[in-house]
DNA sequence: TTGACTACCTTGCATAGCGTGTTAGCGTGT
DNA sequence: ACACGCTAACACGCTATGCAAGGTAGTCAA
């Protein structure tokens, strides 16, 4: 598209967290994806669709960092839950921190934008 | 790699924010690309290439939000120089709050599962 | 049986950063 | 003079990753 910025702001956002982000629902407690994409809308990260995230999980599961098991339910198909291995704890820490100082980075670029001296 | 991840995690963690950063940049003092890189690394965003911002500074004055004009250099060639218009800066300010909506919500994931019982 | 909801997964596409290489102006050493 | 190295901008092909749309399948109620 000539006109547009094409994807929405938030989408952009999300690059290289999402995988970051499922990690960290996993680990608070065992999940399956339908219930991951609701989760993290719920706390202010939305996707639109849900298909977004059946490759990230796939991802995460070959890179030995989650692992699944199903699990009958009443309600429709067999949910596949993800639970976080040990290596998927270990990761979530390195990326933690990575973010964090990647975060608090464009933290002092903005606010120099803002507050041009910084006494 | 273990797992194949191929680029760097930090180069991932940019997405989306790198033209953010730059407008920020630009925004606190008119600069040329090659400073640019080398502010944004100062401040922890390590940028390996140059090349990478030159696409993003296009996009940026293709869209209105910086303006440019050349300014002659004693210690090479010419520098184009950035610098912010109006539409750049309330741009700047949009984006800084879905950054900080996003960064907020990914705090929220992220210390859900370091606090694990917290009903 | 149909339809609605739950649930998972695949495929094609667009975006955007990476790495490499190119062009070019300027100063210095030989 | 000329090669070299530094500054500086930019083009190009590659790859990772999120989006949208669609497909399969199980359960339950009308």
């Amino acid at each position: 598209m000539v006109t547009g910025h094409g994807v929405e702001r938030s989408s952009q956002l999300l690059k290289g967290v999402l995988d970051m982000c499922l990690l960290a629902v996993i680990s608070e407690q065992p999940s399956y994806g339908y219930e991951m994409v609701r989760k993290l809308s719920s706390r202010g990260l939305d996707l639109v669709s849900d298909g977004t995230i059946y490759p990230v999980l796939s991802r995460l599961q070959r890179g030995g960092l989650i692992d699944s098991y199903l699990e009958p339910s009443t309600e429709g198909p067999a949910r596949k839950y993800y639970r976080v291995t040990e290596a998927g704890t270990s990761r979530l820490a390195e990326w933690t921190n990575e973010w964090r100082t990647m975060s608090d980075g464009v933290e002092a670029v903005l606010e120099g934008a803002n507050d041009d001296g910084h006494s």
